[in-house]
DNA sequence: TATTTATAGTTACAAATGAAACCTGTTTCA
DNA sequence: TGAAACAGGTTTCATTTGTAACTATAAATA
C-alpha cells in the first residue's frame, strides 16, 4: 500500500485533518454554548450528560462511556461536586470504588444545557437530508469501529 | 432500561459527540506513527506538511491554511528552526511578513513522514467503498461549511 | 495465611495551550 | 507630515492537560 508518491499528501484533502477541522470548530462552538453562560467545563458536561442517563455509575464506568481517562474525570467529578451538582459515595462491597449521581442542582443544571446543545445538534443536521444524516451516522460507526478495533 | 423521556440527549447517539470521538483517536494515533521516531510535535508536523506543499509562505497565512492560531505557529516555527528544519527570513517589502521555507534536512524528514500518515489514510479509506468515502467527503464539505459560515 | 498482582481513584509534576500584553513595522488619514 | 490605528510575530502568564507516581483496597496464588 506503500504505492504513493507522498506529494499526494494535500492537507486540505487529508481525510484525518478535515475530520479534527471540522470537530474542533464544533467543539468549540459547542462548549460556548454552556461555558459562557453556566460555570461549567466541558469535562464536567460531559460526566454531568453521562449520568443523567446512567445514574449510579462509578467514575471508571463514566470513563469508560466518555472516553475520558481517569484523571479527567477525577478533576471533573471534584468539579462538580464542590459546586454541589453531584455526590460521590463509596461502594460498600468494593471501597475503592465510587457510586456517582447528580444532585437536585445538576439534574436541573443538566435540563438548563441539554436544549442548547440538542438545538445545536438540531441546527446542524437540518442542512442534511434524512438520507445524509443515516449515510453519515454508518460512516461514522464505520469508522470508528475500524479504528477503536485495529491494534498497530 | 433506557428511561430517557425529557430529551433526546444521549451522548452516545449525540453527532458532536461521535465525532469527536473519532476524530481524537484518529488524531492520537496518527500523531503516534511520528512522535515516537522522530522528534517532531503535532504541531511542528502540520507546518512540515503545508510549508512542502507551499513554499514561501509567511507564518499568518501557515496559520490560515492550518486553522492553527499565530502563538502556535510561532512555536511551532521555532521548534523547526532551532532543529534546522526550516529556514526562516523576513521579507524585505514588509519587514514584519516571515518567509517560511524547508530546508534540506526539513524536506527530507517530510519525505519520511508523509508515507506513513498517507498509509494510515489509506488503510482508513480502504475500509469504506468509493461510494462511501465520496458521501463522506460531501458531507465532511457541507458540514464544515456551514460551521464556518454561520456566525456564532 | 502471607505475598504478589491488579484495580479505583487521587495527587504531583511537567508539558501543552490560550488569552492578553507586548514589540516592531506599516497603513490611514486629518 | 505625524498621530492613531492596524498587522505580523513573539513573549508572558495562568490554565489545562497528560504521564507517572502514589494510596488504598481487592483478588489471585502459592
Amino acid at each position: 500500500m506503500t504505492d504513493n508518491k507522498d506529494n499526494a499528501l494535500v492537507l486540505e484533502n487529508f481525510l484525518p485533518y478535515r475530520l479534527s477541522y471540522l470537530t474542533n470548530i464544533i467543539s468549540h462552538q459547542l462548549a460556548q454554548l454552556y461555558t459562557t453562560q453556566f460555570d461549567i467545563t466541558p469535562h464536567e458536561w460531559k460526566i454531568l450528560a453521562i449520568l443523567n442517563r446512567y445514574p449510579n455509575i462509578s467514575a471508571a464506568d463514566a470513563g469508560e462511556r466518555t472516553a475520558m481517562d481517569k484523571v479527567a474525570v477525577s478533576r471533573a467529578v471534584k468539579g462538580l461536586s464542590e459546586k454541589s451538582l453531584l455526590h460521590k459515595i463509596f461502594s460498600r462491597e468494593d471501597k475503592r470504588r465510587s457510586v456517582l449521581n447528580l444532585t437536585g442542582q445538576g439534574t436541573d443544571l443538566f435540563h438548563k444545557i441539554a436544549p442548547l446543545v440538542t438545538d445545536y445538534e438540531n441546527a446542524l443536521l437540518a442542512i442534511l437530508t434524512k438520507q445524509e444524516q443515516e449515510q453519515l451516522s454508518q460512516l461514522l460507526d464505520k469508522l470508528t469501529h475500524h479504528v477503536t478495533t485495529e491494534k498497530s
